[in-house]
DNA sequence: GGGGCTTGATGACATCTGTCATACGGGCTC
DNA sequence: GAGCCCGTATGACAGATGTCATCAAGCCCC
């Protein structure tokens, strides 16, 4: 039996919902998890100890996220790497795109019904990918992110609304170099104060 | 038997937490779900017609949140009302009093191992009150909200980036009162811009 | 009714922001 | 090498923002 047994990784910073998963999903027979995490610290390191056939990570995880867990789990794998699963509070199109550019195998929002979490566990394991219809469907309809590279490191900064000449001292920018890219990135997306666009910026998803 | 059976309400909007704890508790022989709902006007209406012993709801619901709903619950019941959990992702100890003076029973974060929620739901079916140690504490060591009810409302506004103006036609004020309001906000948080004061007031949870 | 407090408003001023034209250097391609 | 983007920087200017002193109206309290 326990070579058909599926081994998952469990990552999630919320312990009510890990909990709530982990007995759920431990309960089918042919599921067993081997090891959780409340970081992604300890996920990359579990990952690497355990070696799990399938990991579920959360997205939003301290902390750095799921996606970056994900990159570091693939890259340090020698073997065969872990199917990894991301599960997701806000999904948005450009997250998928990324995930799935880093070789995430499964994308799947929190509004994804518990008891298919399970199928879909065993879908990934014998190698195929599963995406949430509903996003893969908005991104590929959606536009993509007009912004540059810049324009989006000074927006990260002005999400706490600092001043231009802090978000200069933290990019290494010129401040009027800053107020250039601040500007060029509020006509882009339409609105009149650089706050109104990494308020924007971010929940498109794209800071 | 039936008398002793605990009936239960769940509300959440993810349908992941909300299934694996549904499963979860009714695993428990003396809990029983009867209604479930992902907003809080479901929730209230299931409340009216299921009458529940017990309403776990979590309080970041749309259309409006798990508060405001646990007051129209409590208001509407004409027998004796549901007893009320609150579950929360980000635990403020601001939101903890307004809870605790809407009448709510319990006060869960979603830190809280799964496993302890049975407990919780039995302690507070029979009248007791349950509020996570850890707000508790923060609760009542950290210091008030310094902000009056006219910068939390322009502070509000302030959020998504609006300039003075439109923040001025939202609240019915002149654009220099306004900018007086977000000035004395700014310099009781410590803040350079109104943004920075928003930002800072959403994170306490005063917003 | 007078004094004091609170709420909303106004105007003046310094500073910060957003816009735009412009410039310089480093890679590209031709 | 000439021409051409691209990223970065600067300066100038209008308008928005933050600060502050002041004022009018309403309200409470004695």
């Amino acid at each position: 039996m326990s070579d058909r047994m599926i081994r998952l990784l469990l990552a999630d910073d919320e312990e009510l919902l890990r909990g709530a998963l982990s007995s759920l999903l431990d309960l089918e027979d042919d599921l067993r998890i081997v090891a959780e995490a409340a970081t992604t610290t300890d996920a990359v390191r579990l990952a690497d100890q355990h070696r799990p056939d399938v990991a579920v990570l959360d997205l939003e995880m301290p902390p750095t996220d799921g996606l970056h867990a994900a990159g570091q789990i693939l890259a340090r794998a020698d073997g065969t790497p872990p199917r990894i699963i991301l599960v997701t509070r806000h999904a948005r199109p450009a997250v998928l795109r990324r995930a799935l550019a880093a070789g995430v195998s499964g994308f799947v929002p929190k509004s994804t019904p518990a008891a298919r979490l399970a199928q879909i566990v065993r879908d990934v394991a014998v190698g195929h990918r599963y995406v949430d219809p509903e996003i893969a469907a908005s991104a590929l309809t959606e536009n993509d992110c007009p912004l540059t590279d810049r324009e989006l490191e000074v927006l990260r900064e002005a999400r706490t609304g600092s001043p231009v000449s802090d978000i200069a001292a933290a990019v290494h920018l010129a401040p009027g170099t800053v107020r250039n890219y601040l500007s060029s990135a509020m006509a882009k997306l339409g609105v009149a104060t650089r706050h109104a666009a990494a308020h924007k910026a971010w929940e498109e998803g794209w800071i």
